[in-house]
DNA sequence: TTCCTTAATGCGATATACTGCGAAATTGTA
DNA sequence: TACAATTTCGCAGTATATCGCATTAAGGAA
């Protein structure tokens, strides 16, 4: 079994039980409970789960979805994200930070590895990300958009969301988008999200792109910042040899985290 | 039972019965009195929960209020709070209608009973509010205010909350507070949401507070609004009849929920 | 194919966390 | 004050977590 074939059905399992031991886990899917836990700190790590002494709970409750097409959707490129997640924090975020969060999941990534930092102030329109900063960062400033729910990916939208950025300046936004093409530039598929990215991106001082390479080289609808406007793009090491050199040669400042790097 | 597991169901349990006392729940749950001490401590740690000698107390969203004998008095009434919430929603809650929900557990209660009214149009400023609307009611058109995220509540408050009651106005708003008196009228204690309150109302053609019955007689730090401005106050069945003559002759249009009515 | 690199897994030693018991100190109450 | 209950504290036993390291499996290149 592949590994996140593994990880989803943990998932699943977990969404249907509610919780189980680690031991349960490792007997159900015949693998050793080391496997398991470090299965368990990925999903814990994408905000799908909560770990226990000696076991998992499901994150229901609070903010997980009826979806299952969001559910997997999180754990899709699990590693991949972590790694940019790891890498983006430690590289483009310093104590007393002052920055935009957008509504991604590879951007939510990056919320677990911001523990070390001190008084940072954090922007966001996703309630997920809202969510996993009140659970990792709880002692950081955190402000809301807010805006209209909308409810496909649970983010915050409209002319109350992107005023909150006429207001509020940041030193870094982090964004993301489904897509990112040379000649197109970073791409999304919702309108309403893209135009938030577009007011957040105006009221940063730089702006850090985050999106795995399995992205790079598609295109979507609605573009949410050219090539030329892309100073800094951090993806993961899988990123294709060809697709490296064009960027760089864009004259974007291309970062690639690696992916299995130390804590 | 994972410990982590066992913690929320004490925390759960409390919040429904109110308090209980460390040896009953050491019972309830299979543990020795020794492991409930030490959950309770981490819940009383986290802020939600307060122990006294013999036992532990749930925070609701209220301050403790200085009474002599904390264990018998339960702060949090889920059976009135659901009789509140079913009564108001089924009285003053139409199809089509647009509406403010403010931060207090008692409003929360409402949303699930508005499943069946159509077309809603619902804003507010809690996180664990929008989470329960997005839950029961998908289809119905959600905002929230933004703001900052007070993490002792997890609503938004400060000026962006504020401000989000400048450009949206309501026919009706639903407020709660942690206390009510005749004299100092709907009293609440966080500064911060008390002024959220007050823009809500304002902007509301009408207020609804909704109240259970053991917080009417106490007061607290910050005023919502005075008597004078309130025009329905809905409360449960276990109200004095001393305070019912008087709120009554006050000019209060008070409207009591049956606590045990049919669904 | 064969070799090489890298990711994934499992094992074992040590560290840490959880739990329950009982003695002593403290608190609440008559 | 005296009594009963509760709390605190140290302790030990057990279970779980963490870490380094060896082994296995998988993917590429010559």
């Amino acid at each position: 079994m592949l590994p996140e074939l593994r990880r989803r059905a943990i998932l699943s399992h977990l969404a249907q039980v509610g919780s189980d031991t680690i031991i349960q886990m490792g007997k159900r899917f015949h693998v050793s409970t080391m496997t398991v836990r470090r299965d368990l700190k990925i999903l814990e790590e994408a905000g799908s789960v909560t770990m226990s002494h000696g076991g998992a709970i499901f994150n229901g409750d609070s903010f997980q979805l009826n979806e299952t097409h969001q559910l997997e959707r999180a754990i899709i490129r699990a590693a991949e994200k972590r790694a940019i997640g790891r890498y983006a924090a430690a590289n483009f975020v310093d104590d007393d930070d002052v920055m935009f969060l957008d509504s991604g999941t590879t951007v939510r990534a990056i919320v677990p590895f911001l523990r070390g930092k001190r008084n940072l102030t954090i922007a966001s329109n996703s309630m997920r990300t809202i969510d996993a900063l009140f659970r990792y960062l709880p002692d950081s400033t955190i402000l809301c958009t807010g805006g209209l729910l909308s409810s496909t990916a649970q983010t915050f939208v409209g002319p109350v969301a992107e005023r909150f950025f006429e207001d509020f300046f940041a030193r870094k936004a982090f964004v993301s988008g489904v897509g990112f093409t040379l000649s197109a530039g970073l791409a999304d598929s919702q309108m309403l999200d893209t135009a938030v990215k577009k007011s957040m991106i105006r009221s940063a001082e730089a702006t850090v792109v985050v999106i795995d390479s399995s992205k790079i080289g598609y295109s979507a609808m609605a573009q949410v910042m050219g090539t030329q406007e892309i100073g800094t793009l951090v993806t993961d090491e899988s990123i294709a040899d060809a697709d490296r050199r064009a960027i760089l040669d864009s004259g974007i400042d291309l970062q690639v985290a690696p992916i299995n790097a130390p804590e």
